[in-house]
DNA sequence: CGCTTTTGACCAGCGC
DNA sequence: GCGCTGGTCAAAAGCG
């Protein structure tokens, strides 16, 4: 790097222009040159006249140059405060300008070189950080994964227990009931709507376009508990029914009680949003108002409408306490494609249930450990100080607090990729990149995976995998961490499925393509 | 015209 | 049994 040979310490130190005080002005212009030609230049320009001289002299040696190079910046500033005198004082008009300039660049040449230094360690920490999420990715699954064989021990023993307790008393009528699964169509869940809530929905949409009365809409509530089963219901009604149904056997009730503690399952959000409602990409039709005790914001029931019969149902209410908290409790299960904006909530919604139906079956039985409180920390991992599970409330609810989270989880981001909570305006926004959901999502299909097969599965997972593909676009920071996590995640489902692991993420990412 | 929202009424559960 | 509260329904109104 060869300096250029003006200096400008001095009246004396341009070698070939020996006219001190006449090259002051084009020495001015020389100076904006030479700034813009080498920033190394600074510290050795700000320097005594004698120095300058020197270096006049020794400009044209490379080494020299290298040794200047090694002076520290701020000998320069210093001398150059320190040795104004009298002489240099007449040039210190013009020179003033362009020391605060050199002062300047040189402060920037610093700044540059810490930001340099910080860089590499955002950097180094970044690698570290992808490391870590991988690690707890892992480990996470590994984690679920032995719950889930845990929880199929256990469904296993209360199923055979039940049998048993059914030849024994010989209750052929009681039927099992499907477990509420919030979120996300499948096949089971499909063809369990097409045997029995299909046949049934029609009648009773007759019936009530036929003769809207109430004994009649009460007697199909009544007789149908199915159709509402998946929904909130009367799910009192339902699971008295289902009590007096199996009072002969204790374990029967147990069973039971569990079942319709899932049924009854509800899943809710809390999120800052001015909004009246939550845009989760589902279309929901309003069909009751009501002022709830104790909070002068009306609490609405909405209903979600994007196929006929879905037995999803939501509340929003605006809390009491803070008004800008919108508070949106989902229940039920989604009875149709969804598409990939509603995939965000119907993922977490389904995965806070499964997280409740861990808990509620696994913790009647396991008391030692609170698996609910594990899965909590374990599915929803952004939930770790999020999440908390009503047990007090009428229905086994679990909150969601995107409220407070915000700078929680912002602080928290570092940990975990997948804890990233890009939360710009809580779920107000569909372009939220909820990768809890994401996480909740690949939970659930983790946990699907073993009962549900076909296309629509792999559909929904690449759906996940646009969400995915989204999210990271969103938060190009953490790309490397979440394309990796989501492989993990992603490459799971589709080892079954697919059978194919490399053409895992692929296979999905053509089909979520050619869904949207 | 079809869909959504509003709103009053009805019903069930629960506590006293 | 009565009243309160939550949840739901459906006619009417509003809206695009």
């Amino acid at each position: 790097m060869y300096r250029f040979p003006v200096s400008l310490g001095g009246p004396h130190d341009n070698p070939k222009q020996s006219q001190p005080s006449d090259e002051q002005p084009h020495r001015a212009v020389m100076d904006e040159v030479d700034f813009f030609r080498s920033e190394k230049r600074d510290d050795q320009n700000i320097i005594t006249d004698e120095t300058n001289r020197v270096h006049v002299k020794r400009e044209n040696s490379r080494v020299v140059d290298d040794d200047d190079r090694s002076t520290g910046i701020n000998t320069g500033l210093n001398l150059l405060t320190a040795h104004t005198g009298s002489d240099e004082s007449m040039v210190d008009d013009g020179l003033s300008v362009d020391m605060e300039e050199k002062r300047s660049k040189i402060e920037n040449v610093q700044l540059r070189e810490e930001l340099k230094k910080a860089s590499e360690e955002i950097q180094r920490l970044k690698e570290m950080l992808s490391q870590t999420t991988n690690n707890f990715n892992s480990l996470q699954m590994q984690l679920v994964a032995v719950m889930r064989q845990q929880e199929e021990h256990h469904h296993l023993a209360t199923t055979e227990r039940k049998e048993k307790a059914n030849k024994r008393h010989e209750a052929p009528e009681m039927v099992p009931r499907q477990f509420i699964e919030l979120g996300l169509p499948t096949a089971e869940v499909s063809s369990e709507e097409r045997t029995t809530v299909r046949p049934g929905s029609p009648p009773s949409l007759l019936e009530n376009s036929s003769s809207r009365q109430r004994g009649k809409r009460l007697l199909e509530r009544e007789e149908s508990p199915d159709t509402e089963s998946n929904g909130w219901g009367n799910p009192n009604k339902v699971s008295r029914h289902n009590v007096s149904s199996n009072t002969c056997n204790g374990n029967a009730i147990d069973q039971s009680a569990a079942e319709a503690t899932m049924r009854k399952a509800r899943v809710s959000v809390r999120a800052r949003s001015e909004a009246t409602t939550l845009s989760d990409g589902c279309h929901w039709r309003k069909y009751g108002q009501k002022m709830a005790k104790g909070n002068p914001c009306p609490r609405a029931y909405f209903r979600c409408t994007m196929a006929v019969g879905c037995p999803v149902r939501k509340q929003v209410q605006r809390c009491a306490e803070e008004r800008s908290i919108l508070i949106t409790t989902y229940e039920g299960n989604h009875n149709h494609p969804l598409p990939p904006a509603a995939m965000y909530m119907a993922s977490t919604t389904t995965a806070a249930a499964s997280m409740l139906l861990s808990g509620s079956t696994m913790s009647s039985q396991d008391g030692l450990m609170n698996p609910t409180n594990l899965f909590a920390r374990t599915m929803l991992p952004c939930s770790s100080n999020m999440a908390t599970i009503s047990a007090s409330a009428p229905f086994p609810t679990i909150t969601l607090d995107l409220t407070e989270s915000a700078s929680n989880a912002n602080n928290q981001t570092s940990n975990n990729s997948l804890m990233q909570f890009p939360q710009r305006s809580g779920f107000a926004e569909l372009n939220q990149s909820g990768l809890p959901q994401m996480m909740g999502q690949a939970l659930y299909y983790s946990q699907q995976q073993s009962k549900f097969s076909g296309l629509s599965q792999s559909l929904n997972a690449g759906e996940s995998v646009s969400v995915a593909t989204a999210a990271i676009a969103a938060n190009p920071n953490f790309a490397a961490a979440l394309a990796a996590a989501l492989t993990s995640i992603i490459n799971g489902p589709n080892n079954h499925q697919n059978g194919d692991n490399n053409n895992g993420i692929n296979n999905v990412t053509t089909s979520s393509v050619e869904r949207q």
